[in-house]
DNA sequence: CCCTATAATTGAACTGCGTTCATTGAAGTG
DNA sequence: CACTTCAATGAACGCAGTTCAATTATAGGG
């Protein structure tokens, strides 16, 4: 059996993740070139594609890893957070936003690499969503107990996206002038308001 | 005086935004090519560079017209609007995730065209999305009557960032499985909840 | 009206990129 | 060791955006 190529393959793979990892999150996604990346890699450009389809599959293994480690910060800030399931969300949300702010080239990544218009997603993105969507819904359970799943459901899916849509334009320096404390602000607020007043 | 160069400047720049919407509208930003522009407009590949300094300026020009056509949904929608200021934001947003899902590539355009980092974003950029802004912030106004103007600017960014993020993500097929109601419903939600209880 | 200086237009050529594939070289087998 | 098979290589390909020397048009003065 071809043990030597195999382990040899797996090396290059591992190797050309982590390079392709640090270029990302120092110059962003499209400071990502082939001849650099063989070049760094120590092996030929060709070589690139015996391991990965094309670079968009070695930016879908990036985004992954990016992705994983996205999901553990969050676990790790609801692990640390007060039993309120408010203060849940509100804790975890600061925590994406934080992320965001301290990998923004590599978090970026995740939504800019090309996607085949009308294909899935791969499957670790919708385990790793379907996990975050989790720890948000478990405390919206909490708070809305008389809602159906499904509505708590479309809860989770428009606080994660509101959360989202704060976090990326706040980082957005193009249109500029919001501090990152305004930002935890923003996600508070709207986190309390939403929970305020379950009739 | 160059009149005679002017005027077929002035034309090409016209014919050029004309083509590269339509371009855009229909397949994309990612099919703007100079070549098929030129070939279409009937001109050389240079001329476009006689009158717009790349690609990205001529995609910038489609995208001010974009955000204007935008502007004038929202704008619309609100004259129709009721009285009450919390429908005239919820009126508001559906506008928005309307004119998103009608006009997606050209509306996906406005954030996707590539823009150098650390350079503040075009003046009619920022003066259409002030206008925006004060669509939001009146109506907010009048529902907290008590906040602040920078409370109720900081409001106005957080809903405005909110309803953005759930249109986005909602648009996005790759995520899946949220229809136009279902949007609409969080949209709702979001602002319903947030503006339900006043303190 | 023509001639010339100046300016605008042109499109072939340049650069940089992702990707491929004929060639070279290594690995495994009898 | 010979031979077959499969992997690695990097020069070459295709396709972009952009440039610039050569060409063509414009405008003003004789």
């Amino acid at each position: 059996m071809a043990t030597k190529t195999e382990i040899r393959r797996q090396e290059l793979r591992e190797k050309l993740i982590v390079i392709a990892e640090r270029t990302i999150a120092q110059n962003g996604l499209s400071a990502l070139r082939a001849r650099d990346l063989a070049a760094e890699a120590g092996c030929a450009v060709g070589a690139i594609y015996n391991v990965f389809g094309d670079l968009t599959d070695l930016t879908l293994a990036v985004n992954a890893r990016t992705f994983h480690r996205l999901g553990a910060d969050v676990a790790e800030a609801l692990a640390d957070a007060p039993g309120d399931p408010v203060e849940q969300l509100v804790v975890m949300a600061q925590a994406y936003h934080h992320f965001a702010a301290s990998n923004h080239l590599s978090w970026r990544a995740l939504f800019d690499v090309e996607r085949p218009a009308g294909e899935a997603a791969p499957d670790w993105y919708l385990a790793e969503m379907g996990q975050l969507f989790t720890y948000i819904s478990d405390p919206l359970a909490v708070i809305f107990p008389d809602r159906a799943a499904d509505e708590i459901a479309l809860l989770t899916r428009a606080l994660f996206s509101s959360v989202h849509g704060i976090v990326l334009l706040g980082l957005d320096e193009a249109s500029a002038g919001v501090s990152t404390d305004n930002i935890d602000h923003m996600i508070a607020l709207v986190l309390r308001q939403f929970t305020a007043s379950p009739k």
